[in-house]
DNA sequence: CTTGTTTTATGATTTTAATCATAAATTAGA
DNA sequence: TCTAATTTATGATTAAAATCATAAAACAAG
C-alpha cells in the first residue's frame, strides 16, 4: 500500500511475529499503523462460546487495523499471524504526519478502505439472505479477485481450508464440506485430491 | 460531511427524490458523489427471492455510495429514498478535483469510511456467530451511537420498525418481534405502546 | 370518515444447518 | 520416522429460526 521507503522515512520499524502470535487484541486502543512485509495475518473475532469469525486475511503489502486508528476506538477484532510474518509498524503520530505531508497517500488509503467496505457489503448481504452454496461461491469468487489465488491447468486453486471458509462465511465445517461436495456434483467447481479448484 | 458551500463551489446540484424513489441501482456504474441534505436514504440488496438486506440508512449531512466511485466498480446495492429527500449530487470528475485541491476533505472521507467499515465489521461478526438477541441488541446500541435515536424519559427510542431491524440483522420480522418481547421480559429494554426503548 | 396498507402479534409446522459422534487421510512437529 | 494434531469426511439427530396462516391494531391516503 504505502512504499516501505516512505514508511521508514517516517520511522517505521520492522517486527517479526511467529506463527499464531497475537499482533493486537480486540478491545485494545490502536497505537500503530500495520503493514505486512511477508507472511499472512488474519483478523478475527471469537464469540461467547469460542466460535471464530474471520474478518479478513492480509498478505504482503496490505495494511490492516486502520479504521479504529482513525476513530480513536478500540479494536473490534484480534490480529494474529497465521504464519511467521514480518510487519512494519509506524506510530500513530508519525503515520498522521505522513498523511498530512503526502496527500497522495490519503487517496491510496481511501481506495483501500473503499475496497474493504465493498467486500464487507457484498458478504453481509450474502451472509444474511443467501443459502450456503451461494455464500461459499461468492467468497471464492471474491478471493480470486482479491486474495492471491493462483491459476493452473485445473482453474484457480482456492487456497483456504474448509474451516477457514466456514469462519469467513459463518458456516460450520461440516456444512462447508457438504456444500463444496454439492457444488462439485453440479460441476460448478472441481475437487482434485481434496484441493478445491474454481 | 463536506460543507454544502464547498460542494456547490465545485458545481454540486440539489435534486429531490420522492418517497420510495430509486436514487441508483445495483449493477450500475457510479457517476456522482451523493450527500443527503434532508430526508432519509437506505442502501439495500434484494436476494433471488426478493428478500431485502439493508446495508445502511443515511440521514442529513451523510454521504453514501462512495466506495464503488473510488474503485470504478458497479454499485453492490440500491439506494432508495425512504422519505421525500433532497440530495446533493457532484459529478465524479468534480468530486475528484475537490479532493485533490482540499486535502483536509480526504481525511474526513477516510474517517467516514473507517466508521462504516467499523460498523460492518462488528455486525458481520454478530450476524455470523451470535443468536438473535445478541444481534438485535448490537444493532440498537450501534444505532444509539450512530443513527439519530432520541432520548426521552423512557430511554433511547429505537426509531426502526421490526421489519427494518430484521432487514438490518438478517432476521425475519416474526423472529425480531419474538426476540424483542423476550428482551423486554428480561428487562433489557422497554416496550411502551409498541415503541421500543433502550 | 372510510378504506387500504403497514406494522405488530401469535400459534403451528417445517426446513435446514448445527450439533454430535466417529474415523480416515494428511500434515506438522519432535 | 514416529506421533500428535489438523483436515476432510459421513451419518444420525436436534434445535432454532424460517415459514405459513391468520388477525388485530395503527397509520396513511383519499
Amino acid at each position: 500500500m504505502i512504499t516501505v521507503d516512505l514508511l521508514q522515512k517516517y520511522g517505521a520499524l520492522k517486527k517479526s511475529f511467529g506463527k499464531n502470535e497475537i499482533i493486537f487484541e480486540e478491545g485494545n486502543l490502536p497505537s500503530h499503523y500495520y503493514q505486512v512485509i511477508s507472511g499472512e495475518v488474519k483478523m478475527s473475532n471469537y464469540n461467547d462460546d469460542g466460535r471464530e469469525f474471520i474478518q479478513g486475511i492480509f498478505y504482503k503489502d496490505q495494511s490492516f487495523g486502520e479504521p479504529p486508528l482513525f476513530l480513536n476506538q478500540n479494536y473490534p477484532a484480534n490480529a494474529i499471524a497465521v504464519d511467521d510474518s514480518e510487519i512494519l509498524l509506524l506510530t500513530k503520530n508519525n503515520f498522521m504526519k505522513l498523511l498530512e505531508e503526502n496527500p497522495a497517500v490519503s487517496i491510496k488509503i481511501i481506495e483501500n478502505l473503499a475496497q474493504r467496505l465493498y467486500y464487507k457489503s457484498v458478504m453481509a448481504a450474502e451472509m444474511s439472505t443467501q443459502e450456503p452454496e451461494h455464500r461459499v461461491l461468492k467468497l471464492m469468487d471474491h478471493g480470486i479477485a482479491y486474495f492471491n489465488f493462483k491459476k493452473d491447468e485445473n482453474g484457480y486453486l482456492i487456497n483456504f481450508t474448509r474451516q477457514q471458509i466456514g469462519d469467513l462465511t459463518g458456516l460450520r465445517v461440516e456444512t462447508v464440506i457438504r456444500t463444496i461436495k454439492a457444488l462439485e456434483k453440479k460441476g460448478i467447481l472441481k475437487i482434485i485430491n481434496r484441493k478445491v479448484y474454481r
